[in-house]
DNA sequence: CTGCTTGCAAATTGTTTGCAACACC
DNA sequence: GGTGTTGCAAACAATTTGCAAGCAG
């Protein structure tokens, strides 16, 4: 699939510095960063960008479906800026680390007819819960 | 499974007006409420309870591995009271509603060992997520 | 008396919004 | 000049915390 930057510039999304700072951090990253985290690497290379800039760009990203959120536990929402590879996620409960997992079996998880209260499906969520190798050595 | 409040009994939990108010609306409602909605359905029995109270009773409630967190999207948390029960989640992206859905085939979701990371698995969530036959008549 | 629970109010955290200033065609 | 983007500050929403007061053993 292609790069969000690509993508977005594909769909002529009306690019800025800000903006472009915003796709850059959440196309480089391979974890899940919340808005703070992203709002931080932002600054870094561009420091004059705002909170509410960041948050109106992720926003946007949402709206366009380019980037989804993920919220597991935690008090902040994360942003996944891997759609269109379906996948799943591994988060540890120690430490809040998220992993993209890309599942080799059969990912066709669904619901049974009568168990689906006449809903219509749009999708499926799956989150594993564990600790990783770091928090594990270090639990008591 | 036993109920809520019996296996609160069991753990020889404190109990106070306030704390069984909580469980027992935990307990009765088949759906999953934020904290707000079981703040205001416990001050329909027990009008002087507090909004600290019902946060603080929640809290150690999940602490104690008898209620668990969901996030699914909105705001605010929702409280789950169905421990002890494997079951998994159908959400409406209308209106928020959350039902239980209570897996007739496979319920052995799990992760092939060169994909978990070295982790240690605790667990999985898995949250469906679809429109219900409401909000599919109502969308435009 | 001692320890845990409660309630108020204030603090924190995460996110959104109103609005004036700006940049770009 | 009009449309859309930015940034500040203030508003908001959800949750947590400090602390004095209350209750039970």
């Amino acid at each position: 699939m292609k790069d969000l930057l690509q993508r977005l510039a594909e769909r002529q999304w009306q690019m800025t510095p800000q903006r472009r700072v915003i796709a850059e951090v959440l196309a480089g990253e391979h974890v899940h960063l919340t808005a703070d985290e992203i709002l931080d690497r932002a600054v870094e290379r561009l420091p004059e960008i705002s909170r509410a800039t960041a948050y109106k760009t992720l926003n946007e990203l949402v709206a366009l479906g380019e980037v989804s959120i993920i919220t597991v536990g935690g008090r902040a929402r994360r942003y996944d800026p891997n759609v269109g590879t379906p996948h799943q996620h591994l988060v540890c409960e120690g430490c809040g680390l998220i992993r993209d997992i890309h599942p080799a079996g059969q990912t066709g998880l669904s619901l049974a007819s009568p168990e689906s209260f006449g809903f219509t499906l749009t999708g499926v969520d799956v989150v594993f819960r564990g600790l990783c190798p770091d928090c594990a050595n270090n639990k008591s």
